[in-house]
DNA sequence: ACAAATTATTCAAACGTTTGTTTAATTTCA
DNA sequence: TGAAATTAAACAAACGTTTGAATAATTTGT
């Protein structure tokens, strides 16, 4: 689906305002003030708010989409190496669009059937795919150890970035952190995730620290 | 706050659809409905929808308060036992309440000023304190290494737990686990759960696997 | 190239429902 | 009898969506 200017507008608003209120606590109205726009033209290029969500899904999803399938086409980097990039390439994908990650979140918890939900799972399994691949070509080549869980580590990695981004406020409280601009509290933590996970992947694949 | 027989029907009735539906999902009839009362008696009892919510969090969590402090208390584990013991009673406090712990997600990524964002937030701090008490205790007998992210660290912990409830659909199908009953796949998740978190900060807090 | 016809966009207003809450009348029970 | 509990009904406000008229843009026929 190809989007114009003023439909990409709608969509970046309706993100903006999901994420922040969730889908059933943001109006239509909301989404239209937002955006700039009359209210009719949502039920006018979308059809309804439901599809307008699946749109937001849509257009957010499209350029992630082969990337890690782009990953395992590699043969110069080690299956270790890989995985690092993979780790950077999770934490740099949510961190930097935190909003969209929330409505995911949700739309995942509330879980309702024909809904984003489902899109989401669809999405999950063929990434699950390729990371299976991927873990099985570390221990062929004997770097990875045998007997790992791939849903159990990718519901770690993917469980830690969002608590991360879920409980902002606590981590900048508990530590001290309130003196930073938005902008250097997440590179801040985008570099202190990256070297966590790269760590406990490593102990988790290879059982080495 | 004591609850009558009534009022807490009312509260276990919005804890299963917020649960569901969300909390702007959920109407004050549909709560009337399931629990089986009259509309009005919300708003008698409770005063409105946002103190029925926040009644519901204050019932739900009245019971798990003094854990992790009692736990500090004992002289006779080990550090290390003192945290594989956390962890059970995370894992099993969670699972126990899925619907719970997805509406205290909810909660935390909508992330209302004044709502119950702020109480779970009170609760985390408290807990913080404690935990890193008892990692602190642990360093200076030498069982945990130094430089631990307490933060991060309960990051992963309750990441883990939250995804692998969130995820509950996509775990099953992946793992062809669709012939198990609720009961029996809650019982599968818990000690699968429980081993993998145990070697985890096994890993995390000694660098050992 | 230009007027005519067609299509696409935009808008304010209104649609019928549903929302959370309140009211006033009635029932329950000690 | 009197306070507490429960009810159906009503409330204004907000909801997602539709309408029909007005305007802008594009296509068509000559």
């Amino acid at each position: 689906m190809e989007f114009s200017e003023k439909q990409l507008s709608i969509i970046a608003a309706a993100e903006r305002l999901f994420s922040v209120n969730g889908f059933e606590g943001t109006s239509v109205r909301d989404i239209a003030n937002e955006a700039g726009v009359n209210v009719a033209m949502i039920s006018y290029y979308f059809g309804s708010k439901e599809k307008l969500m699946e749109a937001v899904f849509e257009e957010k999803t499209k350029k992630m989409r082969l990337k890690v399938e782009n990953l395992l086409q590699d043969t110069k980097m080690t299956t270790r190496e890989k995985v690092n990039i993979l780790l950077e390439d999770y934490v740099e994908k949510f961190l930097s669009n935190p909003q969209f990650h929330k409505i995911m979140l949700l739309e995942q918890i509330v879980d309702k059937p024909g809904g984003v939900a489902d899109l989401i799972l669809g999405l999950k399994k063929r990434n699950h795919i390729s990371i299976k691949k991927l873990i099985l070509e570390g221990q062929k080549k004997g770097e990875f150890k045998k007997n790992i869980d791939v849903v159990l580590m990718m519901s770690t990695l993917v469980g830690v970035v969002s608590q991360m981004i879920i409980a902002r406020r606590f981590y900048r409280e508990v530590n001290n952190l309130e003196h930073l601009s938005e902008e250097e509290y997440n590179n801040y933590i985008r570099k202190k995730l990256t070297v966590y996970l790269k760590n406990l992947f490593k102990m988790i694949l290879t059982n080495e620290a």
